[in-house]
DNA sequence: GTCTATAAAGTGATAGAC
DNA sequence: GTCTATCACTTTATAGAC
């Protein structure tokens, strides 16, 4: 990938090669979407493609830039509201199902992406480690403000990563059985809070 | 693909081809895992490749099948044995561990096998609805031994479900982050024993 | 910035000798 | 069952007119 990349920052020919092929891609993997049929999904010839992005690596790491973009925009703020510890907690485990069921798209982009050994250029991988730990991050920090602790702290840390094992499991739930699955609320409102208590304990 | 896949049942040359191909598919995907590939790393050439599954769709199903052989026969039985249910918990998730560990291979083509909402054939979408369906009644019944219900109850079921949307979410850890990730056990452990009293209450 | 045209290589798949 | 050779097509990517 050279540095055209840089040029024209967000025309709509960009936007519209961007949505053709983050479609593409989210559905069949980056292997699978060849140039020529993001030509024809957005009407635009291939050379325009080039001419954009430099080569189909380009394409693949804006698509993961825009994903990430908006995704991360589209969440709530880490301080949440709610008179104990349950309330918040329900509160924020919403807030994470509406992210889940508003992003099949993005989160299949961050998650199913067919596979990244070698496909991939170290400038993805990069991209992916990036987009995963924001995520990461904004879960702890919204853990924190439910249980009144530090983001930063073990507890908080430690289920984020929890919860964001779960929702990638869901993720793959989602895709193989039921396209309309949801996070199972209910049960992570029990395990994070048990979680929760044995932490406070200083059972771990 | 035609019939041809049903010629020479465990040749050795046919595991070689699926020795090939099984581990450049679990690396880079279908569709990024090309017949001349598969050929220069089995070493056998591509109309061998041809005659003994008929197609590339052919290769992968064979692919799959066997991973699911594979993965299946080595589970342990359901049976859990000891004295109480956090020891037989422990126990079982123990299993489930070294099944995680031990299958890295067999679960990414599970898990990760790249999109497959054109690229495969609906018979390849069965054989993995098959092959998650076996792992989930596993882990259902062999829940049901550690909590000494019917490995058929909704508790069981349920159980089951969570535990594998996280084993699923760990394998795009270990796939995304560490290599070397395994199964958060004692996070699991009290995660199911919460669920388990829930459900024993009565309160879902 | 977009177009047509095309190069160079790789793809899935087949034919036919042995 | 494996080999060489090959077909028809698609792939990534570029050249150059407009």
């Amino acid at each position: 990938m050279n540095d055209t990349a840089t040029r024209g920052r967000t025309t709509p020919s960009r936007e519209a090669i961007l949505d053709a092929a983050s479609t593409l891609m989210s559905r069949y993997g980056y292997a699978a979407t060849s140039i020529s049929r993001i030509s024809t999904a957005c009407g635009l010839p291939a050379s325009s493609i080039y001419w954009h992005f430099g080569s189909k690596e380009g394409v693949y790491l804006a698509v993961l830039q825009r994903a990430r973009q908006t995704l991360l925009a589209g969440l709530p703020a880490t301080t949440v509201a709610g008179a104990g510890v349950p309330q918040r907690l329900t509160a924020f485990l919403a807030a994470v199902a509406e992210v889940f069921d508003r992003h099949p798209h993005d989160l299949r982009l961050l998650v199913g992406i067919s596979m990244l050994e070698e496909t991939a250029c170290s400038a993805a991988r990069a991209e992916l480690a990036d987009y995963r730990l924001a995520l990461r991050r904004w879960l702890a920090d919204s853990l924190g403000s439910v249980f009144r602790i530090p983001g930063t702290s073990e507890m908080a840390e430690s289920l984020a990563g929890f919860l964001l094992t779960i929702a990638g499991g869901a993720s793959i739930a989602r895709w193989f059985e039921d396209p309309d699955a949801a996070l199972p609320l209910d049960d992570l409102h029990v395990a994070l809070s048990a979680l929760a208590r044995t932490h406070e304990r200083g059972q771990r």
